[in-house]
RNA sequence: GGCCGAAUGGCGGAAUUGGCAGACGCACGGGAUUUAAAAUCCCGUGUCCCGUUAGGGACGUACGGGUUCGAGCCCCGUUUCGGCCA
């Protein structure tokens, strides 16, 4: 067995580990602890993708390194296990989707198993347990019970929340009313795509171009009742702490991109009768500007009050409540047309894509309250009802959208900002009226206001309009409530009941299901098909779970259920305290090891996931239920691994190659030459048919023929899929994961290579014979392994060894680390003689990486136990440090000669060592020296003339 | 269209953050070992030029400028590619 046979100590290991719950956590930490978490899986039927192990394999690093390093470590593992795959493949099957799912986590488990990961898999869960379904529920109930004090700025319970005397005139059920408008978690009405041929609900991502993405049928958006969270009252926070997180800058500013920040103000437009607008700004100078529009004005919200002059028109979207009040007569068809065209069409469909603007005008005027004049009331689908107050003032002049639109219907455009003298601007064409500008500027055309600068106009106009009560200052957010609800089977059924009248209609009230009655279980269904409607799949529930009863009274249980996100919102918690059956997590345990130190993910939930989480974790919080305000200390993401890199050329369909460089997509999609538009095929190329020719490949048959390099995303359609099993069966777990390190650095994108891979195992049998004897019948020492002490540079070599390693691994810069263990490898195999104690030191450092092979190694140097408890070898600078280095020396730009000096030479014997130096002299004779530039230990530059 | 990131040998990448460009690995070439091959071990390998050799020189981090004694790294501009969002 001597040699190096993965297939034989891998699987040995990892019994071992298992046999001896080598990586139980404790239930707290003893002493300083690190909770490095990994993004737990989504278990897919086609198991484990290179991906996965990527990160994966550096959190198991750090891991390993930390815990020789004395800490206690949580590293868990679990599975985010609702989804929508499952749920298709119930419905073409007709079998329970929890059956798919087990299996489907059962492939990843042993995969998982397979590359040594050092998880303590007794706080394996899933988000589909049950177990844990119920604490998930209990986290809605708690959002359920919570209001946003704005003046605390935090949740509180919904039984402190002050109910205004006339509300609670009204009784009991007023009063129920007016919480359930207020709970973080609340119901509205909101747009779903519904496709009547699949006579399902689709998520936005199955809804490619207005249509199904599986079977092209056409999908219509329609309202429906669904449950919200209200994460827009905590936008700012969310926002504002992201200031202390150590995560990557990039991840920060598309978070607060996304939350979206905006100031300005909110504008009341009057709609009613013009006789009656004097009498109404009478009445606004006394009431001031209300809490809620009334049905007389049209509200709008602009970060440019200071435009008000501008506003020639106003849009409102087509699902607008005032749209069918404000089309007059002779309008009304039109409106009617226009938005059932609208309601067809996607939200992106709708937004910046499309150039062509539609709408259509209701025959109603607004008064602009800035100068008491008229403007038409317009409906068009670029304003979204989603966003502000679906109602726009259109400033053509210094809006790109309005401009369009305004083109588009021959609208009157009044410049009203004045560019000043930007280079970048035609500014006689702005001031015209014939060009868009949207920046800042001086404030024209706007009565008093003129010549104010854009910032103090606002400022002004604002205040002003809020003394009339014709405005306030406003704040909004392009984050919208999270749209909570999905009429699908595969997820967390809401534990809410609805109140039934005795006539089975429901009241409308709301009641929580009691939390020692969670959880809600899924109830067996007969099928899984969709029933043509778009109520959710729950309504085909069996009567004895869709209708409870209590208290002697009927009630309908919640059919909707949540969406994949919330399980994932808080597994990070759980695993503190995973089988806890009294609360989610131990309010002790969660301070012990809150937050997580170190996350690893993918790039891809840098703002949903992260963001949701977040704002549960704040929830939680504000009612006392955690400790700190973040989860997520620090976060990396891992890069994308491509498949191999391909050369790719293009044919005719004669066969008659086509430079890459003339290739191009048209507008049906397809691959033509230009400019003959000559259809082409890809063909791939192999690697000798190419040759580099300046920046380009090119066919080395035909040097006049470029090529196209590049690598892929792996996907199976284009069969570069690279599976983790075959990898394992022929080269080792150890080399996987060594590999997947080794490739650069663990952010970046980088393509596979099968190459790489074998060569990174070809390192592994060399670290193997250096220290075992692979001529051997049974593992013994290799005969150069020796009780001596290390020379001193065997021990300059590992001590510099030790110090990189460690730094890299502090700093995640795996293939560094890797190459520096290469090195030692390659150094010592050299020796004759091997001290034994300078090879454990190496079998220490390889550990976090290789660490069966390791493990293995160090049994074979004599040692019973695991060393995964071992401390790290401690680096000693003393026995790094030269008597002797070389420096350069430069003559102008060139270094010129190498002087061997005292590694503590001072600046002065520096330059004189330099001066004696032949050739340095030989250079310098003759040349006027300008200036010397000594930096000790580093260089010597003469600058001449 | 917007934002973010990247560009270094035939390939993946390194460079202590302004100080010897190309560590380490792959691929390739040469040698040793072998009956032979595989495996292994050793040596070489950015491009070009001069030289029989020893050796020497010029150029070189996407492109164009700039700062500096010194730039792969900093600044301004450009191009290309990738990711995310729209």
């Amino acid at each position: 067995m001597p040699r190096y046979q993965p297939d034989h100590i891998e699987p040995k290991w990892q019994h071992y580990w298992e046999k001896h719950k080598t990586f139980l956590t404790p239930a707290r930490p003893t002493g300083e602890k690190v909770y490095v978490l990994d993004m737990f899986p989504y278990p897919s039927g086609d198991g484990l993708h290179v991906g996965h192990p990527e990160g994966y394999t550096a959190t198991d690093i750090v891991c390993r390194f930390e815990r020789m390093r004395g800490k206690t470590v949580l590293h868990p593992i679990g599975f985010d296990a609702f989804g929508l795959p499952a749920e298709e493949h119930a419905i073409r099957t007709n079998t329970p989707p929890r059956e798919s799912t087990e299996r489907n986590i059962a492939t990843f488990r042993r995969q998982l198993k397979m590359l040594g990961f050092s998880y303590d898999w007794d706080r394996e869960l899933a988000t589909t347990d049950v177990d844990y379904m119920r604490w998930t529920q209990w986290i809605f109930l708690v959002l359920f019970d919570t209001w946003y004090d704005p003046q605390e700025d935090r949740g509180r319970p919904i039984a402190e929340l002050p109910i205004p005397p006339a509300i609670a005139a009204l009784g009991t059920d007023a009063v129920r009313r007016y919480q359930d408008e207020h709970r973080l978690a609340y119901q509205a009405e909101a747009l779903v795509n519904w496709c009547p041929a699949l006579g399902t609900v689709l998520a936005n991502e199955e809804v490619v171009d207005g249509r199904s993405e599986r079977g092209g049928h056409p999908v219509e958006r329609r309202p429906l009742r669904q449950w919200m969270l209200r994460i827009t009252a905590y936008a700012d926070r969310l926002e504002r702490d992201l200031v202390g997180l150590e995560w990557p800058e990039s991840i920060k500013k598309l978070q607060c991109d996304w939350i979206g920040r905006s100031s300005g103000a909110e504008v009341d437009f009057f709609i009613g009768r013009s006789a009656d607008y004097a009498a109404w700004c009478q009445a606004r100078q006394q009431g001031g500007f209300p809490r809620k529009a009334g049905d007389d004005v049209l509200r709008i919200y602009t970060t440019r009050p200071d435009t008000l002059f501008g506003a020639t028109y106003m849009v409102i979207a087509p699902e607008h409540p005032f749209v069918a009040r404000l089309a007059t007569p002779d309008q009304q068809d039109a409106v009617a047309a226009y938005c059932a065209r609208a309601s067809a069409k996607s939200d992106l469909e709708r937004t910046e894509l499309v150039k062509e603007k539609t709408g259509v005008f209701t025959g109603s005027y607004a008064i602009n309250p800035v100068n008491g004049q008229p403007v038409p009331i317009w409906i068009a689908d670029y304003v979204l009802i989603s966003y502000g107050t679906g109602a726009i003032m259109a400033v053509p002049a210094h809006d790109t959208r309005d401009f369009e639109f305004a083109r588009q219907f021959s609208l009157p455009i009044v410049a009203v900002v004045d560019p000043g003298a930007d280079p970048d601007v035609d500014r006689a064409a702005v001031l015209a009226g014939q060009a868009c500008f949207a920046e800042h500027g001086t404030a024209v055309n706007s009565g008093p206001y003129d010549g104010l600068a854009t910032d103090v106009f606002k400022e002004r106009i604002t205040t002003e309009l809020h003394a009339a009560g014709l405005g306030r200052p406003a704040v909004n957010y392009k984050l919208r409530d999270w749209l909570f609800s999905r009429q699908r089977f595969w997820g967390e059924p809401f534990p809410i009941l609805h109140e039934l009248a005795d006539d089975g209609t429901p009241t409308g009230l709301l009641r929580a299901v009691d939390p020692s009655d969670l959880p809600v279980d899924l109830p067996h269904l007969d099928d899984y098909k969709p029933h043509g409607r778009p109520e959710p799949p729950l309504t085909k529930a069996p009567s004895s779970w869709l209708y409870p009863v209590l208290d002697g009274k009927r009630y309908q249980r919640e059919t909707n259920t949540m969406p994949q996100w919330a399980g994932s919102c808080w597994y990070y918690l759980r695993f503190i305290d995973p089988r806890n059956e009294q609360c989610f997590v131990d309010r002790e345990l969660e301070q012990a090891w809150m937050p997580v130190d170190l996350y690893v993910g993918g790039a891809e939930h840098a703002v949903l996931h992260l963001l949701y989480a977040r704002f549960w974790h704040k929830v939680l919080y504000d009612r006392g239920h955690v400790s700190h305000c973040e989860p997520f200390q620090r976060l990396v993401n891992q890069g994308m691994i491509l498949g191999e890199m391909e050369f790719t050329g293009y044919q005719a369909d004669d066969g008659q190659w086509v430079s890459a460089g003339q290739v191009a997509r048209d507008a049906a999609g397809r691959l033509v030459a230009r400019p003959s538009g000559r259809e082409v095929t890809e063909v791939s190329v192999a690697a000798d048919q190419v040759e580099k020719q300046g920046e380009s490949f090119v066919l080395r048959a035909d040097p006049a023929i470029g090529i196209d390099s590049r690598a892929f995303k792996m996907s199976k359609s284009r069969g570069n899929v690279v599976n983790p099993d075959e990898i394992v069966r022929e080269f080792g777990a150890d080399a996987l994961r060594l590999y997947e390190m080794f490739m650069g650095p663990l952010e970046a994108t980088k393509p596979w290579s099968m190459q790489g891979v074998k060569g990174v195992r070809s390192f592994l049998d060399r670290a193997w014979r250096m220290i075992v004897d692979d001529r051997a019948e049974l593992l013994t020492c290799n005969a150069c392994v020796q009780e001596v002490e290390p020379t001193e540079e065997q021990n300059r070599v590992l001590h510099r060894t030790i110090l990189a390693v460690t730094r890299d691994i502090e700093q995640l810069q795996f293939n560094t680390a890797i190459a520096r263990l290469m090195e030692c490898v390659n150094y010592f195999t050299k020796a004759a003689t091997r001290p034994r104690r300078a090879m454990e030191s190496f079998v220490l450092l390889l550990s976090p990486f290789a660490p069966h092979l390791a493990e293995e190694l160090w049994a074979a140097l004599g040692h019973s136990a695991s060393l995964a408890y071992v401390p790290w070898p401690v680096y000693d600078e003393s026995l790094t440090r030269e008597n002797t280095i070389e420096v350069p020396v430069q003559i102008g730009k060139k270094v010129r000669a190498k002087i061997a000096v005292p590694a503590d030479a001072t600046p002065a014997q520096l330059e004189a060592a330099a001066r004696a130096h032949d050739k340095v002299a030989a250079l310098l004779a003759g040349q006027q020296i300008v200036k010397v530039v000594v930096v000790p230990g580093r260089l010597v530059n003469f600058v001449v003339r």
